[in-house]
DNA sequence: AGGCCAGTCTTGACTCATTCAAGATTAGTG
DNA sequence: CACTAATCTTGAATGAGTCAAGACTGGCCT
């Protein structure tokens, strides 16, 4: 992935390129799983100046128009990636935060019809795996 | 579900049997998925000067006794219920935020078994389906 | 190439769910 | 009944995220 390449992306989904828009997605293509704050750091690797609102403004219209995907497990700020459109879910660390990608073991949307949707109309499903990642698993054996 | 139905499931996780945590654990019982100021009005009909620190706390205690569940779809502040134990999902509606409980289609764990987990140790897979609810959908046709 | 203007960005203030802290109360124990 | 650690009250603080007004600029049109 290049700056060409981004501002194409940009210009397919019929958004402006500008440099905020560009630094954010090179910043969060380049730091999967990501928080608002790391991303505004990196951000500004590219363009020094940028200010945490344009940084914001850039993630949802990005989210919105799909280029990016948001996720905000319980209890940590929001988290943005460029993996879309693949249906994987994520593992948390209950432990230290840490995320990381996961493709279901169902090869299909997984549980996608719900056996009674209360009249719902469901359009997606959200997985979260909860548990621990290696570092903290080692760090607290079970005795 | 009465007062004294309360206390012995304070008592049985032992609990200290205090007049907050009984009017919390009532409130959630009697209103499912509802937010913390919801959980704050309703435990004052119970006890009227109960702080909203004190709710706070003991939600967070009753969290960690199990007694009570804590779900917080993205884009919505934390909420409660007091099924637990029984793998159940929510359906959350994008547009009023309602939420509603779903027994998963497939009868066991949903996608426990992740195809490749990186090395996490995964005990709880979440699962949140998003959509609209009945009157959300009924409002905003398809044209 | 130059100019227009709606869409973006900057700056700075503000919201509000949640947490922190210190001192007063109270539930359970001997 | 008294004791003590857990819990509650009060009041202030935190911080991710939002709002708003004015300045700037990317894309388009001539």
């Amino acid at each position: 992935m290049t700056a060409p390449d981004f501002q194409q992306l940009l210009r397919d989904v019929d958004l402006r390129v500008t440099q905020p828009r560009l630094a954010v997605l090179q910043a969060v293509h380049t730091h999967p799983h990501a928080d608002t704050e790391s991303v505004i750091v990196a951000s500004r690797s590219v363009v020094p100046d940028v200010s945490h609102q344009a940084v914001y403004d850039s993630l949802h219209t990005l989210t919105e128009a799909g280029l990016v995907r948001r996720i905000k497990p319980a209890g940590s700020v929001a988290r943005y990636e460029t993996r879309t459109d693949d249906n994987h879910h994520h593992v948390v660390c209950r432990s230290c935060g840490s995320i990381a990608d996961v493709d279901c073991a169902v090869g299909h949307v997984p549980c996608l019809t719900a056996s009674d949707s209360h009249g719902f109309v469901i359009d997606e499903a959200e997985v979260i795996y909860w548990g621990l990642c290696p570092d903290c698993s080692a760090a607290t054996p079970r005795p």
